[in-house]
RNA sequence: GACCUCUUGGUCAAGUGGUUAAGACAUCGCCCUUUCACGGCGGUAACACGGGUUCGAAUCCCGUAGAGGUCGCCA
């Protein structure tokens, strides 16, 4: 049997990072079966359907390297691929169940449901249908059609028994039927919902692995009950457990923090949320990560190739994902180990790859054309962990900022101010004589003088760093920053910090 | 509240009856060094709790606690 999987995402946004990892777990194991992977858009609730998602959706698979063998835009035997244009599929299907007795029709308005659910709420008890309109005679319903009442299509599931499924990961899950409620199959629009609409699509698409998140797992149960009555063969479950993240309790519309009633931020774990400003997979790659980075970063987050190696390319995925790898329990998400992930996969790229890259983003900060930008890159390159994070460290060198004296002490150099200002007064000749404005013979002058001085090689380099830079840190030391500033431009700002130091 | 599920260091995780309970991130310390970083070496740190079963339990069973999920004409 030809395995065959799909990913299933209903257009309200963007792709978050929960749902990206699933969609990997999906096409890794089509990959790795040799099976066919397939992209669908349940797209059954007209009124949340964000304009442009389901192109974003595309976009992001693409980015991603997710290719499907069947979906909305590339075609298959199974299309239509975007459920909303399988309408006329669904109600034959629905009519089917209403005539073995596995639904019925259903009349009741809103405003009653809403009522009794209200008033199960007051009551303290879970509000469940009650089955009223299953009652309805033959006539009834009949007549209550021909005149145009609107009605849904309920679920009728037994009032007693057990109702379960099998998944690969949890094993037999089995509730009782009575704590189920009767959904609806048909929305009054005539869309059917997500609970009527995979089961259907899953099984004409031929889908033989189903996999989803555990908020599926509560009503997994309904959706056997549903092949049962069709006669059909259930696809094999795997529901994959959410990704979380730890955060302070917010409010959910202002985002603000919510005190604990010491009056104390609460420190609480959630689920992976746009809403609450946590980035999606286009947010990372738009924040300089490696699309390589996250992949691999996600993939390994709640799956586990069980050996101590821990960089995947997909192509070796694609090899070596398995389902028993998957782990069962939540797992957060941790930007510290992406950010590792991330800088690992920077320092692989070789310096013809990196450049562009990097380059683009020195731009926001220098002139790149000022610069010897190649040399520039050599330096940031093992100090990269997100390319954001480049303009910030190159910025000192378009424009000196201001900083305190105090930088110019430091313990372990044995520098302080004062020793400061002697040694750059001391240097300023040496670096003037200078002919040949390159780091070696800069190297060689200082070294030499610093020697002749009887000085130590900190307590004249870290002044000289601070004196033309500004910063604590840089990218490179008093040699690599002189000489990607230029003779003129290092001597004048070693002049104007000796004359900050004598005032 | 009801039902379902989960529970190994701060985090990701290996582990499937006998291990000194891996490894990675983070953290701390040391070395390297003209700063930071990179690199190297080392340290701190875990089987939620309580009962069983067993010669022996992180591993099996039962409870308890905590966490997550579901309870929509949303998916």
């Amino acid at each position: 049997m030809t395995v065959r999987t799909r990913f299933a995402p209903s257009p309200t946004g963007y792709l978050h990072l929960g749902g990206l990892r699933t969609a990997l777990y999906t096409y890794l194991y089509a990959r790795k079966s040799g099976g066919n992977f397939i992209l669908r858009i349940e797209d059954t609730d007209q009124e949340r359907e964000i304009p442009g998602a389901v192109d974003k959706i595309y976009e992001s698979m693409k980015q991603a390297g997710l290719s499907y063998d069947e979906g909305p835009d590339v075609g298959g035997d199974y299309g239509p691929y975007i459920q909303s244009q399988r309408k006329s599929m669904y109600l034959p299907y629905a009519k089917q169940l209403v005539e073995t007795g596995h639904a019925y029709y259903c009349f009741c308005t809103k405003e009653k449901l809403d009522a009794d659910r209200e008033k199960a709420e007051k009551e303290g008890r879970a509000y469940k249908y009650e089955k009223d309109c299953m009652h309805l005679s033959k006539e009834e319903i009949e007549e209550k059609l021909a005149a145009g009442i609107p009605y849904v299509i309920r679920q009728n599931i037994p009032t007693e028994g057990k109702a379960g499924f099998d998944d690969v990961l949890y094993g037999r899950v089995e509730v009782d039927c009575s704590t189920l409620d009767d959904n609806v199959l048909i929305k009054a629009d005539g869309l059917p919902t997500y609970n009527f609409a995979n089961v259907i699509d899953d099984h004409t698409m031929g889908i033989t692995h189903v996999m989803r998140g555990t908020e599926y797992l509560s009503s997994a149960p309904k959706y056997n009950l549903l092949y049962e009555a069709f006669g059909w063969q259930p696809p094999m479950y795997v529901h994959l457990p959410p990704v979380m993240r730890e955060d302070y309790r917010r409010d959910k519309m202002t985002k603000e923090i919510i005190p604990d009633e010491n009056g104390n931020p609460e420190l609480i774990v959630r689920k992976l949320s746009k809403r609450y400003g946590d980035p999606s997979f286009e947010d990372l790659l738009d924040a300089g990560y490696l699309k390589d980075a996250v992949i691999n970063f996600i993939a390994l987050l709640g799956w586990s190739p069980r050996g101590e190696r821990e960089f995947f390319s997909l192509k070796e995925l694609e090899e070596i994902f398995d389902l028993e790898g998957i782990s069962k329990a939540p797992s957060l998400f941790d930007m510290k180990k992406l950010a590792w992930f991330n800088a690992e996969y920077v320092k692989k790229l070789s310096p013809e790859e990196y450049m562009p890259i990097a380059e683009k983003w020195l731009r926001k900060a220098i002139d790149t054309e000022k610069f010897d930008v190649k040399r520039i890159c050599e330096l940031l390159q093992p100090r990269t962990e997100v390319f954001s994070q480049l303009p910030e460290m190159v910025d000192f060198l378009a424009e000196m900022p201001e900083f305190e004296s105090d930088l110019y002490t430091h313990k372990k150099m044995k520098t302080n101010p004062e020793v400061a200002l002697d040694a750059l007064v001391k240097i300023k000749p040496v670096l003037e004589a200078i002919e040949d404005w390159s780091e070696a013979a800069l190297h060689d002058a200082v070294m030499n003088a610093v020697a002749e001085f009887g000085m130590k090689n900190g307590q004249m380099l870290w002044p000289l760093r601070i004196a033309i830079s500004g910063k604590a840190n840089t990218p490179g030391g008093a040699f690599e920053i002189a000489y990607l500033l230029g003779k003129d431009e290092t001597l004048k700002r070693l002049n104007s910090s000796i004359e900050r130091l004598k005032a």
